[in-house]
DNA sequence: CGATGAATAT
DNA sequence: GATATTCATC
């Protein structure tokens, strides 16, 4: 089995999420045109990342944007060329609960959407750590090696200091089975995915538990990840239909995940993607990938069922 | 100064 | 409770 690294590149992006099973959708979906419509700017809740992309004819934008500043935190593709790179760019998302209003100017002061962690995110965070070792696991590594597109340091950095805990609790506490899952026993083992839904989703390297050794000082030549392809139509479709999907209360906008690549489902590298960043000395260097990335969109479910396009990450995997 | 990690705030 | 943001250090 497992032989070298050479080939975890590979494993990994078979472990990759699926197009089927990415992009949870969610969140508010203001068709551009309408938020155009309204000259909406700032107040309002465009901030859907996956925004009706559509039109059959060009090349969508999902982002209800069009004016100068791009907004960095696109429903994941590459960024423009521009020289602003995705680190502190803001993201017009406002929202805010209640007070929507806004009445002034968003000065320059947008904030960007919360991040949503899904289970491959988290995946993708749990296999970059894996690779790097606990020692070289820091944010700004993390991040690099995750090439996901908006993804910022502190979004890492956060994960990561809640994910040391999560280790934490479980080495302090007997070691469980490892994990296996349910071996719980009753006592406070933790697999149970109540005490850490998301953690439970992704394997917990051994090594995490057991810093001890020099350990696997993994060096990745960089990983540049691409590949995508946005196309959703039918979830913008199923959107506009049901636009209150969750618009209750915690409406948690931003959602990072790749598009579809394909339809077809055979051999394809779904890589949530994130190109760009500046160079950093460290491990190898920026390898450019022009990324073709041009795929066929699939819709994928939504169709099938009909329903359930926003809901939460996809059900069967993992 | 920038990055990291913990604390704290939302 | 999950993320974001702030703060003290390195």
């Amino acid at each position: 089995m497992r032989e070298d690294d050479s080939n975890w590149f590979n494993r990994w992006a078979e472990e990759l999420p699926s197009p089927e099973e990415l992009m949870p959708l969610s969140q508010t979906l203001i068709t551009p045109d309408l938020a155009l419509a309204f000259d909406i700017r700032n107040s309002n809740t465009a901030a859907a990342v996956v925004a009706a992309a559509n039109n059959g004819g060009s090349p969508p934008r999902a982002h209800t944007h069009q004016g100068p500043p791009p907004p960095p935190l696109s429903s994941s593709q590459l960024q423009p060329p521009s020289s602003t790179q995705p680190n502190s760019s803001e993201f017009g998302d406002s929202a805010d609960l209640g007070s929507g209003a806004a009445g002034e100017e968003p000065a320059r002061t947008l904030k960007r959407p919360r991040l949503v962690w899904t289970p491959q995110l988290h995946k993708r965070f749990v296999d970059a750590v894996a690779h790097l070792g606990i020692k070289n696991a820091v944010p700004k590594t993390i991040m690099q090696l995750m090439s996901v597109d908006g993804l910022t340091r502190e979004n890492v950095a956060s994960h990561l200091q809640k994910y040391r805990l999560y280790l934490k609790r479980m080495q302090g506490l007997s070691g469980s089975g490892g994990g296996g899952g349910a071996g719980g026993g009753g006592l406070a083992a933790s697999p149970d995915p109540a005490t850490d839904h998301l953690f439970a989703s992704s394997p917990v390297p051994a090594h995490f538990l057991h810093p001890s050794r020099s350990n696997s000082d993994h060096f990745l030549p960089f990983v540049p990840v691409l590949h995508h392809q946005q196309h959703m139509a039918v979830a913008a479709a199923a959107a506009a239909v049901h636009p209150q999907l969750q618009t209750q209360y915690h409406r948690q906008v931003g959602h990072f995940g790749s598009p579809p690549t394909n339809g077809g489902g055979q051999f394809e590298h779904p890589f949530l993607a994130r190109q760009s960043q500046q160079p950093v000395h460290r491990m190898g260097q920026p390898v450019h990938n022009p990324v073709p990335g041009y795929v066929e969109d699939l819709e994928s479910a939504n169709a099938t069922g009909g329903r359930k396009v926003l809901t939460l990450f996809p059900t069967g995997d993992d």
